[in-house]
DNA sequence: CTTACTCCCGTACTTGAGTACGGAGTCAAG
DNA sequence: CTTGACTCCGTACTCAAGTACGGGAGTAAG
């Protein structure tokens, strides 16, 4: 039944996860990911468990949790907590909706500017800027 | 014609700008504000156009420039530069436009995960967390 | 004149997510 | 056995956008 697993070098492992060496030491400095034991005469291997790991820091990453929320949600890995990080899901759903409704006001102001500017060449005053000027 | 200016303090000012003090000192060292000569006596005053000057850096700011971008920005105001901010801005709006995709996916993977978590009560694993593992 | 605010100015600290550096040890190839 | 690549480890630096601090000077009210 032993798996060969793979045991990678810091290296290897890092480009296996799309990243690079420092930003894993930076992890383990973090507790994001398990630093293994030093076998006597001192290179540290890692697995398949180790990769996963790390993606999942950054799918969860790339869904806009910081690397503390993403930690949280780790401890929640154990099974029976489902519940809590779904909250957590929850709550950044919510935050997510809320960066989204923000940005879409932006860019309809942003947009608007832009048709303005182009409509306006020869006035004596750019439309962009006097506008950020109001308010 | 010379009109009252209300020579506000810089306690003053930054209240009328909705910033702190702090800020408009921070603002000054990065050539954002003006600062105004120091009149033999020592204390600096500021003026109407001094405040919409902030405004300006907030309102762009809340548009998604940086303070760097909105420098540049401020360096158009000279009149005839309308073509180049607005190609700045342009630049802005795609910006813009991308992070509302990326968001936007972002929310609907979130809420296809909160839902699944909401069903699958009384599994053995989080949807949630196993599906951050993937890819 | 004293007290209580402000202002001035420079320096340093903060947060988040890494990146960079440098010396020492280890490992595999030639 | 040497060379080169890689690892280990700690410390320090980066960036953005401020915030905090502290000592000295000016100002306004009582």
């Amino acid at each position: 039944m032993a798996k060969p697993e793979p045991k990678l070098t810091i290296g290897a492992f890092a480009r296996a996860g799309g990243v690079n060496v420092e930003t894993i030491r930076f992890y383990q400095r973090k507790g994001l990911l398990p630093e293994p034991d030093k076998p006597p005469g001192g290179i540290r291997r890692y697995g398949e468990a180790d990769v996963k790991r790390v993606r999942f820091v950054k799918s969860a990453q790339r869904l806009g949790f910081s690397l503390d929320n993403i930690a949280e949600l780790r401890e929640l890995d154990d099974g029976a907590h489902c519940d809590e990080a779904r909250e957590q899901a929850e709550r950044k759903l919510a935050d997510v909706r809320t960066k989204l409704a923000a940005l879409q006001r932006i860019e309809a102001v942003l947009a608007k500017l832009v048709t303005q500017c182009r409509a306006a060449s020869g006035e004596v005053r750019c439309p962009l800027i006097a506008s950020l000027q109001q308010s």
